[in-house]
DNA sequence: GCTTATAATGAAAAAGATTTTCAATAGTAA
DNA sequence: TTACTATTGAAAATCTTTTTCATTATAAGC
């Protein structure tokens, strides 16, 4: 399943002309895997462990290469704004862990009521929408807040 | 009612031991009248037009302290993050026009339903939620996207 | 009104994040 | 194997944000 999702990403980079790199390879790897959002120094720091001499530069371009063919989408936190996560199929929010930071993405079909009711009040026509929710996962529950597991 | 609330402001930065200077009479004015964000470089060149000396490093240092005491709020939009809004009561969303960035609120109380169902399906502690719709404002559909009108 | 303590200011420097430039490298097609 | 050129990393440049610090100015006490 995910095995596939990195077949499909390099397919894809190799559909528009791009060219298959070791850092590519390694970037593409970690960012279909994750499943948290990363932010550019976070995915050099875990990519460098496996390709020491990767530069900083190409994880921003490789980043913007794989949000261009809407791969990975950019996910918005309160204390962190250019981290990406795989993009999701169809239209689907984000559920993300305050603690680990860990994402779930879930369907939000019952908002069409909400939309027609803002778009009459207020006379805007409404194109798109942002809908987040924040909590605390499963794990982060059962640890009641003692340590925080991140990426490893 | 605008008023009121850059003298609510005012008194609130008083009553926490803050000092009314020149450039926070300015800097609250603008942002207690402003209908869309505004990040700290706009805010400053706005407020530089009254108060040339004005510089970009108190314009931060209102921000922060403004929104450390919930005046403002800051705005995520796809291509900026570091905008402020003023405040608003109670537990509300953000309607943004796409072309000229102004900002309605509404709430959205029949979201109660969703983060049940999406607790009870992934096992996560929902504390929070972001909901923020983006669409075209009245004025903006009447102009068919001919030209964005921005603060003046 | 005058004095005083100190919060707030702006300039400059520092720190961080992101983008651009460029010569060297390495995929890929022939 | 060769040739073309996309990609790379280092370094420089650009922006954004934070810190430092001497100076200024608010507000409280007299």
């Amino acid at each position: 399943m995910i095995e596939e999702r990195v077949q499909e990403w390099l397919g894809r980079l190799q559909a528009c002309g791009c060219r298959l790199t070791g850092p590519r390879y390694i970037l593409v790897e970690i960012l279909a895997r994750a499943d948290r959002a990363l932010n550019p120094q976070e995915l050099h720091a875990i990519a460098s462990q496996r390709y020491p001499s990767l530069g900083l530069v190409s994880v921003y371009r490789t980043l913007e290469r794989l949000e261009s063919l809407h791969l990975i989408q950019r996910v918005h936190q309160p204390d962190k704004c250019q981290a990406y996560i795989a993009a999701f199929d169809g239209h689907q929010h984000l559920l993300l862990c305050s603690q680990c930071g860990r994402v779930r993405f879930f369907d939000g079909d019952e908002l069409g009521g909400l939309v027609r009711r803002v778009e009459q009040e207020s006379g805007y026509r409404v194109e798109d929408h942002w809908l987040q929710l924040f909590g605390l996962c499963d794990q982060c529950q059962a640890l009641q807040g003692n340590e925080v597991v991140l990426y490893e």
